[in-house]
DNA sequence: TAAAAATACTCCATAGGTATTTTAT
DNA sequence: ATAAAATACCTATGGAGTATTTTTA
C-alpha cells in the first residue's frame, strides 16, 4: 500500500490549491517557499501522482489534482475534528463518565449529586451502574469504571484516590418493643447479647466488617443471627424482631415502622462516603465530577 | 488550536487500542516497543488527554480514549482513501481527462478514438470539448484541457508534446463542370489562376496557412475568393461554382455531390492531426490516451 | 522472578531555513 | 528585467533503535 502522506503536506496541498501561489501560500503556511516547493514534491513522488502544473503565468491543478484535493480536504478535516474534541475533552466540556454507586448510599445521595453535577456539566455523558464498593474498586482499576460513589475499604489499593464527601454517625436499630427501645440512647456494651441483623459482606463489607469489628473493640462478639442484602431489609429484619442492628444514620430516615433509632454513646463509629478513581486517570471530566461532589 | 495529529501517532492509537498491548502492537506495527510508548505519550500530551490506563495486568483505553478512537479511525479511513485513489490514478487506472478536438477532424475520427479509448480505460473519465486548434493549446497550456485532438501549427510553444496520430495528402477539389475536372491528376501550379475557396484561419490555421504557403512555394499567390468556417462549407461553395479548394483527402468523404477530388502531383502537402498535452503533464491517463490513440 | 512498560542515551534522517540559480514573460 | 519556482547546501530537531531500569503480580 501507498504509505500515508503526512497531514502536514496535505495542509500544504490544500493551501496550495486556495492560492495557486507557492509564495503566498507558504506565506500563509508560515514555511519558506523553498519548503513548500518541496513538500509539494515529496507528495507528489510519494503518491505517484502530479498535482500541479506550474505553467508560466501561474500554478495550476490537474485533474487528478482537482480529484484528490478533495480527498485530502476531507481528511484534514476529520484530523481538525479530531483534535476539536480532544481539545474539549481536555477542557473539560464533553466528555463521558463510567459511574458506579453502592445500593448502600442514603437514597437522597445519588439524585441530588447527579442533578447538580449535569446542571454543571451539560456535555459530559454519565453512565451509571449499580455495584459493590469492592466490585466498583475492581472495575475502577480494570479501567471499566471512570470513578465510584463508594464506601471505601479500611485498605484501599496504593492506585486508588478516595475523596470523601459524606460522614455520618451509626445508630443503633431495635425493634420497637425492644428491651432498650424506651432509652435515649445506648452503648455498644448494651447490645452485647442480641442476636444481630447484618448486611451481608459481599454487599457492602465496609459496614459489614466495622460493625464486627466495633463490637470486638466492645470487649464481645456479635452473634450474627441474620445477613441481609440491602439496608432496607435491615431494617425491615429488625422490625420483625430478628434482632437488633447498627447502621448509618441515614437508615433511619427510610421510614420503616415499628423500629427505633437509638444514638451510640461512647464511641466514635462512623462511616464515610467517598468518590474513588483511579490516581492516574484524572481526566478532566473525573477532576470535574469529584470537585462538583466535594463541593 | 491544537495541532494536527500525526498519522502515524493516530495509527499507533489505533493499534495499541486494538492489541492493548505495547509489546505486541509495537511488533505489528514494525517498531520496537519503546518508539511506541513515546509515540503514545506524545500524542497524549499533544492532545491533552489520556488515551490509556496501564494497570497493573493490562492497557485499557480510557473513556476519553474510546471516544477519540472512533474519530482517529475516521481520519485514518479518509487518509487511506486518499492514498488508495492516489495509487489508482497513478496506476492509469482511474482518472478524469478534459479533451479537446478541432471541428476540422475528419469525421470518424472522434468516434473511433473514444470508442477504442473508453474500451481500453472503461473508469476514466472523458470531458470532450470542440474547440479550434489554437483555443486548445492555449488551453492545454492554461492547464484547462488535459489533451487536445488538433491540428498542430507550424511553431508549436516549447511546453507542448504532439503526438501524430494521422497523416494524410491534400486533393484538390474543383466543381464538377471545371475545366480541370476530367484530368486525373493536377499540379499546383494547375490553379494558379483560379479563385480560391479557403477555410478561415481563426477556425483551422493549420490547413489555412499551409495552403496559402504552398501556393507561394509553387510560385503564385492564392486569390481568396471566399472563406468558409467549416470543411463542409468549403466543399459545398466549390460546389456551387464559387473556385477550388485543397482540402485533406479525407474531405472527399463527405459525400458532396457536384464536386471532383484529385490528387496533387508534384507536391508533399500533407496535413497531420495529432494528440498534444503538456510536456510536464503527463498523467498515466495521458499517457494512455496518447498510447490509445498511437497504436 | 518474570513480563511488560517506561526511561536513558545515541544516532541518523529529514524538514526547514538561507542563499542562489533557473525560467518564463 | 522581474517575479516566481526550483535547486543547493547546511543545520537542527525529533523519531527510532539498543540497552537499561522500574514496576507489578
Amino acid at each position: 500500500m501507498t504509505p500515508l502522506p503526512p497531514l502536514d503536506a496535505l495542509r500544504s496541498f490544500v493551501a496550495l490549491a486556495d492560492d495557486l501561489h507557492f509564495t503566498r501560500a507558504a506565506a500563509r503556511l508560515h514555511v519558506a517557499q523553498p519548503a513548500l516547493t518541496k513538500r509539494i514534491q515529496i507528495l507528489e513522488h510519494a503518491m505517484g501522482v502530479r498535482l500541479f502544473v506550474r505553467t508560466r503565468r501561474s500554478v495550476r491543478l490537474t485533474s487528478d489534482g482537482e480529484v484528490l484535493l478533495d480527498k485530502a480536504r476531507h481528511v484534514i478535516r476529520a484530523a481538525e475534528d479530531l483534535a476539536a474534541t480532544a481539545e474539549r475533552l481536555s477542557a473539560g466540556e464533553v466528555g463521558r463518565l463510567r459511574i458506579g454507586f453502592t445500593p448502600s448510599a442514603p437514597h437522597h445521595v445519588l439524585p441530588s449529586l447527579m442533578q447538580a453535577f449535569r446542571r454543571q456539566h451539560p456535555a459530559i455523558t454519565c453512565a451509571l451502574a449499580e455495584a459493590s464498593s469492592e466490585d466498583q474498586i475492581r472495575q475502577i482499576l480494570d479501567g471499566d469504571l471512570d470513578v465510584g460513589i463508594l464506601r471505601p475499604p479500611a485498605v484501599r489499593p496504593a492506585m486508588l484516590v478516595c475523596t470523601t464527601f459524606l460522614e455520618e454517625p451509626y445508630v443503633a436499630i431495635l425493634p420497637r418493643h425492644h428491651r432498650l427501645a424506651s432509652r435515649r440512647s445506648v452503648s455498644l456494651g448494651d447490645l452485647s447479647g442480641e442476636p444481630f441483623v447484618i448486611i451481608a459482606r459481599r454487599v457492602v463489607a465496609a459496614i459489614h466488617d466495622q460493625i464486627l469489628a466495633a463490637c470486638v473493640e466492645a470487649g464481645f462478639t456479635a452473634h450474627v443471627a441474620q445477613e441481609a442484602t440491602h439496608i432496607h431489609a435491615v431494617v425491615a429484619l429488625v422490625a420483625a424482631g430478628c434482632g437488633v442492628s447498627l447502621l448509618p444514620k441515614s437508615a433511619a430516615e427510610l421510614g420503616v415502622r415499628d423500629v427505633v433509632c437509638l444514638p451510640l454513646r461512647h464511641t466514635s463509629l462512623r462511616t464515610v462516603m467517598a468518590i474513588a478513581h483511579l490516581k492516574h486517570h484524572a481526566s478532566p471530566a473525573v477532576r470535574a465530577f469529584v470537585k462538583s461532589v466535594s463541593s
